[in-house]
DNA sequence: TTTAAATGGTACGGAATTTGTACGGTATGA
DNA sequence: TCATACCGTACAAATTCCGTACCATTTAAA
């Protein structure tokens, strides 16, 4: 279904979390209290965000992570590529010369190329801080809403 | 990854096949020929893209598929609904309102829609033209570059 | 009228991928 | 030196995807 994977999801709710409070450094005990997620599902993720370096973190007692850059510098293409790694949405695309056995006489040679820079563009262009419910009015612990019960 | 699926790719390889012909009726068996894909699996996805209404069918005896659109008509959107169902990031979307138990403290509740959007429109702008060699020449039966043994 | 060709629909087993968890190692502040 | 918390790797379970098979339906030709 042309699906981004659960863990991304998910990784856009922690970070959505950990931007409204960006100078604080938080443990991924923490993290999982306030997301009520997981911890070991946690802890995998905020390790993922700090190698992809979206999350700075400082190691040894009373560690933690922290956003590396303002939520409206954190692209989800970003957030894309640390969780799954490289946006390619074949494997006939530059980079991965796997085993395409008839590539002589494939029809689309390459073509997908088009696509997958269209799909990553459109990721580049949203933001974190688009991904949240107004981070402008400075309302640091904003209620969700309550849409509907 | 991020990936398209593999049934998807080979759909693109089928209809770009198909649309050198585009007013020959094509049987499965046919189209495995030129495609050198297996049988069964071309004859799910044709069914799939005639579902989609991609492909016109003639049943009986002699009959067959074809395009049911030029193929500048025909967007990748469509390919993809066809084969993958809805395109629908993740399961916070509308339509799709799933077991997500805690949706009213989920601070991302709903902006998937956004990205989603984003996705589906870059897809829509490309169309099965597009990833062709060169359709705007009309050589009907283009032989394969022969690149490589 | 019968037969063969070809699509339409459904169901299913195996394989690959994703997901969640666990464990030991390393760094750092108290 | 000890407790805290990140780092890296490895692994089992669950889910999803892929490929195939089977039978029903339709239609042209013999």
């Amino acid at each position: 279904m042309f699906k981004i994977s659960k863990l991304t999801d998910y990784a856009v709710v922690i970070l959505s979390k950990m931007a409204e409070t960006p100078d604080a450094l938080s443990s991924a005990a923490q993290v999982s209290e306030l997301t009520r997620l997981p911890e070991p599902t946690v802890a995998k993720l905020l390790k993922l965000l700090a190698g992809g370096e979206i999350l700075s973190s400082v190691r040894g007692a009373h560690g933690g992570y922290k956003l590396a850059a303002p939520a409206g510098s954190i692209s989800m293409a970003d957030i894309v590529v640390a969780i799954d790694g490289p946006v390619s949405l074949t494997a006939c695309v530059e980079g991965s010369n796997e085993s395409c056995d008839f590539a002589p006489s494939c029809p689309v040679n390459g073509r997908w190329t088009k696509v997958n820079t269209a799909v990553r563009s459109a990721l580049e262009n949203i933001t974190l801080a688009d991904m949240m419910p107004s981070q402008n009015d400075a309302k640091t612990n904003s209620q969700p809403k309550e849409v509907r019960a």
